[in-house]
RNA sequence: GGGGUCGUAGUUCAGUUGGUUAGAACGCUGGCCUGUCACGUCAGAGGUCGCGGGUUCGAGUCCCGUCGGCCCCGCCA
């Protein structure tokens, strides 16, 4: 680039104090308006648009080169900064005040007519949108996201290196490891019929780390996970991960909860309450249906299996028999406007979560509506009312079911109630903690337990002598999510940090020794040599970043994000391999 | 693996009960224009109606299949 047009300011910094200064700018143009005689560019760069006027009374070679300039194209501009004559200056713009006299102009580049303009108001498809990415990442939503973004993990790196945590970067190419997500495997060509796995997160290594005397670790790491996608879910994402030596919960919760609220302090301007707000799994069930609830509002689950028990509404009677539950939302002051309409779509939001069905009791001043009223006595309803504080003017709705499903089709009612009648104050920030998992669930389909959080996690104190499948259900995880709007922004656990344990743990997931040494022996081995008690947790930055900016989807705030089949459509990946790469690494496709 | 929804000009959309030459806006190209900032104004170009098959005298429109975007269930320790 000729040295006569180094920049020597941006686009969105001059004011009426650079009047009078000669001034070069670059840019892309944002619009262009020629007047025939005169002719106004709107220059632009990240910082901001300044208007630079080419008048052939000031110069007319660059007036007369000027007339070729279409939106888009890239050029540098010099010129003297000038007050805007009276009642014309821009409001809008943080440059309005001033405008630049150009006198010369160079093009460092033309465009082809662009599929869309990232400036433009009209809302682009997606597709489009994603295939030509490098011109919506133009826009100002995603260069807000990205900044805010960079802003958000600048805070993470200071907070934690003022709190004595290193950076230390783990494997890529890593070991594939059973239970978890599917893996992405990247075959080995000197390695003929292995492969390596990319990490699903660095849990072993940090755990690894902490064994190696690194005391606190901390990476902002990508992660790969090969299970399909959603809103808030890409394949390969962002992690926040930190771990802690010589630690319990209380001392993890003191150092995420100054970490979380300086990023809100500084990116957003928000100040957390602090100590952050402590669920335990079970109340968060009962209350809210989910291990990720939203508590900007109210709405919360009531039991009524004893207020309804030995009734002759069938439905209601064999769940109880069969030992499910009956629980209720009281939708308050909604008989009016909750129509046979919207309590036909809170039944589809029910049976999405394998509820068979949705019953319910409309309170009227004078009567209760319902079509199952008939099957009750006098006093079930009458208890029925007490226990949900029902009053004329609100709507009773049950799902009744194995405790999974009523939780899940709850939940969801709940939150579709939230929206439908704007329950949700979104000025508030809903942050809780979510304590004492579960440690094992159980895997119907393959009749065994499976690890809640994952297998490393350590059990509550009291619980250690009984790893046993008698036990299994009850026994309960030093594991903690923290939960942000009803989203499940970060979790972690305190480890196992004795191999004894972690052996009796892999034994409790039907992963026998033999299996447990192939696919851990280098954990178990660690943890042979001099094991701190450690714990730690890793955060989702796409998701904090997509909470943090309002952006509808994490792809928002992804700079190369993937479509939900997971391909890039700027890229076209994943593409076929050619035969020769495919021979070097010994592979052979069975199509059939 | 399953459910829903969308696909028409570069873009966003309209397109009636299946009917003859598929429209609008923005964008683009050219002309005019010295105070615009979504400039204005005049003119013009621009279509594989995602793709394939079927029904029909006739398909953008109906049917079947398929590809792609998005949302959801399952899945995501």
């Amino acid at each position: 680039m000729s040295l006569d047009f180094r920049r020597t300011h941006h686009c969105g910094e001059l004011t009426d104090v650079h009047i009078d200064q000669t001034v070069t700018l670059c840019g892309w143009i944002h619009t262009r308006r020629d007047h025939g005689g005169l002719i106004f560019v709107d220059l632009w760069d990240k910082h901001g648009i300044t208007q630079v006027v080419l008048n052939p009374q000031i110069d007319k070679l660059a007036h007369q080169q000027a007339q070729s300039l279409r939106n888009n194209y890239v050029i540098g501009v010099r010129g003297a900064v000038r007050p805007r004559p009276e009642g014309m200056v821009n409001t809008k713009l943080r440059t309005g005040q001033i405008e630049v006299y150009i006198d010369d102009l160079i093009i460092f580049n033309k465009t082809k007519t662009p599929p869309f303009s990232p400036w433009e108001a009209q809302e682009v498809s997606e597709a489009i949108r994603l295939k030509h990415r490098y011109l919506d990442l133009r826009s100002d939503e995603l260069q807000k996201n990205l900044h805010q973004r960079y802003a958000i993990t600048r805070v993470v790196r200071n907070v934690l290196d003022r709190q004595g945590f290193i950076d230390v970067e783990t494997p890529m190419l890593t070991k594939s490891t059973p239970e978890g997500a599917r893996d992405y495997l990247v075959p080995s060509r000197l390695n003929p019929m292995c492969f390596y796995a990319l990490p699903q997160s660095p849990q072993l290594f940090k755990q690894i780390l902490m064994v190696a005397g690194m005391d606190r670790y901390f990476q902002i790491v990508k992660c790969f996970r090969d299970e399909d996608l959603r809103q808030d879910r890409q394949p390969e994402f962002t992690q926040i991960d930190l771990e802690m030596s010589f630690v319990d919960e209380g001392q993890i919760f003191e150092l995420v909860e100054e970490l979380i609220s300086e990023i809100f302090r500084q990116v957003v301007g928000i100040s957390l309450e602090r100590p952050f707000p402590v669920l335990k799994y079970q109340e968060a069930i009962d209350r809210f249906g989910s291990d990720k609830p939203d508590t900007r509002f109210g709405l919360e689950i009531v039991d009524v299996a004893d207020a309804v028990r030995g009734c002759d509404f069938k439905v209601f009677a064999q769940v109880l028999e069969s030992g499910g539950q009956v629980r209720a939302l009281n939708i308050k002051q909604s008989t009016e406007t909750l129509s046979r309409k919207a309590l036909d779509d809170l039944t589809e939001v029910a049976k999405t979560y394998g509820a068979k069905g949705m019953a319910w009791i409309k309170v009227q001043p004078n009567e209760l509506q319902s079509p199952i009223i008939k099957f009750f006595k006098q006093e079930m309803l009458d208890n029925l009312l007490k226990k949900t504080g029902a009053e004329p003017g609100d709507t009773l709705v049950f799902i009744a079911d194995t405790p999974k499903v009523v939780a899940d089709a709850l939940a969801n009612i709940r939150l579709a109630v939230g929206r439908k009648f704007n329950l949700i104050d979104e000025s508030k920030i809903g942050i809780t903690w979510v304590t004492e998992f579960p440690l094992f669930e159980h895997d119907a389909a393959e009749n065994r337990w499976a690890a809640m959080h994952h297998p490393f996690t350590a059990p509550r104190d009291q619980d250690l002598d009984k790893l046993d499948e008698a036990h299994a259900a009850h026994l309960r995880a030093r594991a903690y999510d923290l939960v942000l709007n009803g989203n499940e922004i970060g979790g972690g656990s305190i480890r196992i940090h004795q191999m004894e344990v972690q052996e009796k743990m892999f034994q409790l997931l039907g992963i026998g020794p033999e299996e447990a040494r192939q696919k851990f022996g280098f954990l178990l081995d660690a943890l042979q040599f001099g094991a701190p008690p450690h714990g730690g947790i890793a955060f989702g930055l796409d998701r904090i970043a997509m909470l943090l900016s309002g952006a509808a989807s994490i792809r928002d705030v992804i700079a190369f994000p993937k479509t939900q089949k997971a391909t890039c459509l700027m890229t076209q990946a994943p593409s076929e391999a050619d035969a020769r790469q495919l021979k070097e690494l010994r592979l052979k496709f069975d199509l059939s």
